[in-house]
DNA sequence: CGATATTATCATGTGTATGTCAGAATATAG
DNA sequence: CTATATTCTGACATACACATGATAATATCG
């Protein structure tokens, strides 16, 4: 559903998210925390600082911070950055214009699925997800 | 959502399920039908030929052509052939592991999407797809 | 200032999906 | 039997997602 790279990206924002306001994560603490490999997840975070999603400081002390509270971020801020998903891009049998006016075979069947799938994306916040509270055997905060 | 490869052969069983039972169609012809590269079709209908879903006729006046009847053909089973999609792999985050016993963030709020995309696919056959005329400027029979 | 910790940036490597090509196998027609 | 049309098969090429490593820039601390 969602490229690998979204994938580490959401996981770290969700980690980022748990941490107390005003503190932040270095990129490596957030690597182990979220199993990515540390350099890979470097560049993700420097894209989402990039998107204004996040913060970073440099130097001793420094790292990454949400860039706003976390109910503020719908999924889909993140997960645009990397994959394409939602309005563009539904057309299941991969037509670059695919509507109402100009349908493929599977659109009017297909059509209720991917706008429950766009909602999900648009409408679902970090803030949403924090309250699952990811238990037990977990190997990591994911 | 879906692998090129897997609305490739998407695009190509459509265009198999509108021509009359018993006729043939040559790679050739349907790699212009559905504008798919040539050689690469000729791979794909030889899986699906593997997957029972198509057969083939070699030589003079040979081609492809459905091996059962449109009604009995979800689109999981041609896509399942290239891309993961279902009960496998609707983990959002990625964890192999993603249940209802032991979830992930997004798990809770995910699931009756994940669920309805699963029902799309498993429930929605190429005969149900037809219907759809497909109409207008196409440029080709999609 | 100098040592250190950290992000930012760039060059490079690897693996997989996608795509191409040439030839082998097989069927039909004359 | 020969020519031809087609699928089948395997080797190769290309593009991009994913990943690694080295170095520069920047901030803190003593």
């Amino acid at each position: 559903m969602l490229s690998g790279t979204a994938q580490y990206a959401l996981r770290a924002v969700v980690c980022l998210a748990r941490q107390p306001r005003e503190s932040t994560v270095t990129a490596t603490d957030l690597a182990n925390a979220v199993d990515v490999p540390r350099n890979y997840l470097g560049k993700i975070l420097h894209e989402l600082v990039r998107a204004g999603i996040l913060m970073s400081l440099r130097g001793k002390h420094g790292g990454f911070q949400l860039a706003m509270g976390s109910e503020d971020l719908p999924l889909i801020r993140i997960v645009s950055l990397f994959d394409e998903i939602g309005e563009q891009r539904t057309c299941l049998l991969g037509r670059a214009e695919c509507s109402d006016r100009d349908p493929c075979p599977m659109h009017g069947r297909w059509k209720a699925t991917a706008e429950e799938i766009t909602n999900f994306f648009g409408h679902t916040t970090i803030a949403d997800v924090l309250g699952q509270p990811d238990p037990s055997g977990r190997r990591s905060g994911v």
